[in-house]
DNA sequence: TATATTTATACACACGTGTGAAAAAACCAG
DNA sequence: CTGGTTTTTTCACACGTGTGTATAAATATA
């Protein structure tokens, strides 16, 4: 005992931590060996586990000395929380839910990207759960990540049905909606200006000329393909050219529509000169076919999509499409739901709207013809 | 009062439950309400919450009309049980963890989708971990996802340097490597064949008479990246073309570095004839290149690429490609890592490896000259 | 020295669920 | 009705951590 006091604190820290340690080597030779706890910790330092937490926890409630003292004995035992056990008594799991429709495709990898991106810097694991677009599972999903008590959600919603089952678990856990709000439902959302979006697509084929454009819609019922729809059509009004219902055909979020879409509207006796695509996939697939039908793009027929997919510029020819900033759209969704979370204000919902803008590539331009003056427009050579 | 007895077993569950719904009721009014817990049901159902938790469970111990009592009154009263206590009590969370290096590329998206959905149908949830290729995040993050305690990990090592931390959580969490093996560890694997698939896209080049065949590697120091080079040397001795050393130049998983090492090829003062880039991405930086030089392909040029990711057909010229199943890679290390959390035998160990095909497409074809006939050859019509 | 005040630690309960073993209830044979 | 057997429920503790409060120790004040 007289030695303990001589070295003050040292001494007490490894006797009885190497006598731990054969304890834990008694069990089952070669199998997994058993976790070390806050009570083995206690056990060895001499103080109950109450302390220990407390001193792990940087509580003020403990002599700094006694901290230090415990903290070095966690680390030489391995210590590591088990952060079920907190989550169970802290009330929060650090753990975000993410739901989207379709992983493959990458406008939603980037948004996950994104997601997962600012989530891991402020601490929080990514829960990522992949719909394939079934509604039922959306709901199933959602009641079962609040079950696991998921301390918010970001949700990019199928379609307007999903309002459902959000209103049913809106005291659940809190959660944003990414990429489609829901009318008639007040909650928090980041989203693109979607109708601006179109707008500008649309505007841009009208200024090279075009009178007769094709709009291949995105059949889901969610805003965005609402609004794409909505402000396609509004330039057209806008600039006095007559909608005609008969262009806009419906397509989806993949190549093969877009090639089963294009390839109505070829069919057609006075087919359209130019086609907007309210996805980058659709309009890759509308590439497709006429290249197949040796429809030159952009002489003789012009291709606008949505999203900027990354691949959108290697596509022959490059596609000329509407840039969202998906990364950031992630990044804002989470920022957000943790925002939600620090704050116990439930009252105040936030609703952002990202602009986009549109990015003119080969697919709507002759290689001669250039030179446009639209405010919001990028301009990317091919070399650059 | 009279009426409800009538009813016969009905009325006991009726009364308590509205009694306790107006308890429930008293708090802040607008606020989130208690949870249900298996002691309200208890309450409720005037037995202890251990009756209640067999109930539940099914456990034979509890009489069969008073399971079925209890489970109307927990369906009636909301009851939804607490993942994260039952995690704790159960010592498994029901949740993998999935560790990828970048979810930008298609080619783990694809591997992503086919682990969310096998896990899916298997019960389990999945974190998703992307560590932009950084080892220490890597690291890391294994170590979170075990203090987490997610039953399992599949995990796409970035290099070889993986080993250590592997080594290191082996007893914490078990886990399987998806994509690349560690020399000098031996665990789990599910790969595909690289050296096959290396060797068939290369044999493949030379057959349609090509002699100097570049080789754009990748860098990254994993199995993968490794073998493909092996294959393509494999393929190079075996039908007596020297291998030379300036032809290998080392790329990178994305587009960029494509570009950039077709750069340094074309440069050369006797460029290749023919590239095999060790990545799809890579590939598609070459044609890119290509087409900005005016070099055509497969003409002047023939590519192959190696993933088949799903834009490799609509690129001009389509890619010709190693196609590997991706989306069964991810579910089968999820059948193989829940093989093993279900059997305690935690000796046998898997190692899956698929064999890979190859998929010929017009950057290595003129229109004209076809008819190949190697085994495990795909080949792809424009129009299919 | 005794008392008030501060500081540090111990104690005990909590989170929501699961489970072995004791206790109670139901059933059965004599 | 007794004693034994089986079925059903209760009791009490456990999982690993966090935390309010009581208690003990150290320090300051009178």
């Amino acid at each position: 005992m007289a030695g303990f006091l001589s070295v003050a604190g040292l001494s007490s820290v490894l006797r009885p931590a190497l006598k731990l340690c054969n304890l834990n080597m008694r069990s089952h030779s070669k199998s997994r060996e058993k976790r070390v706890t806050i009570k083995d910790i206690a056990k060895v330092a001499g103080v109950t586990h109450g302390t220990v937490s407390r001193a792990l926890n940087d509580s003020p409630l403990v002599k700094v000395e006694t901290a230090k003292r415990i903290k070095r004995i966690a680390k030489r035992m391995g210590y590591r929380p088990d952060r079920i056990a907190q989550s169970l008594k802290r009330r929060r799991t650090k753990t975000i839910g993410l739901i989207i429709p379709d992983i493959l495709n990458p406008f939603f990898a980037t948004i996950t990207h994104g997601v997962e991106e600012k989530a891991t810097e402020l601490g929080y694991h990514v829960i990522l759960v992949n719909t394939n677009r079934d509604l039922v599972r959306e709901a199933s999903e959602i009641k079962l990540l609040c079950e696991r008590k998921v301390d918010g959600l970001v949700i990019c919603p199928i379609s307007y049905g999903s309002a459902k089952h959000l209103r049913r678990f809106k005291n659940e856990s809190p959660f944003i909606l990414l990429g489609s709000n829901m009318p008639g439902l007040v909650v928090d959302y980041v989203v693109s200006d979607d109708v601006q979006g179109a707008y500008l697509a649309t505007t841009h084929l009208i200024d090279l000329g075009h009178r007769r454009i094709a709009h291949i819609s995105d059949p889901s019922n969610t805003s965005p393909a609402e609004s794409r729809t909505t402000g396609y059509k509004k330039a057209l009004l806008e600039r006095k050219i007559r909608v005609e219902e008969n262009l806009v055909v419906p397509g989806g979020a993949n190549i093969d529509s877009g090639y089963n879409a294009a390839g109505k509207l070829f069919e057609m006796p006075d087919p359209p000169t130019a086609i907007f695509a309210a996805n980058d996939l659709t309009a890759i697939g509308v590439l497709a076919l006429a290249k197949e039908r040796n429809i030159s793009v952009p002489e003789e027929l012009a291709v606008v999509g949505y999203d900027d997919i990354e691949i959108a510029k290697y596509v022959e020819p490059p596609l000329t499409t509407v840039a969202q900033d998906k990364r950031r759209l992630g990044r804002l969704a989470v920022q957000l739901l943790c925002d939600k979370l620090n704050s116990q204000e439930e009252t105040d919902i936030h609703q952002i709207v990202v602009q986009p803008t549109l990015v003119v590539r080969a697919s709507s331009r002759t290689a001669s013809k250039s030179v446009l003056n639209l405010s919001k427009v990028t301009v990317e050579s091919p070399s650059s």
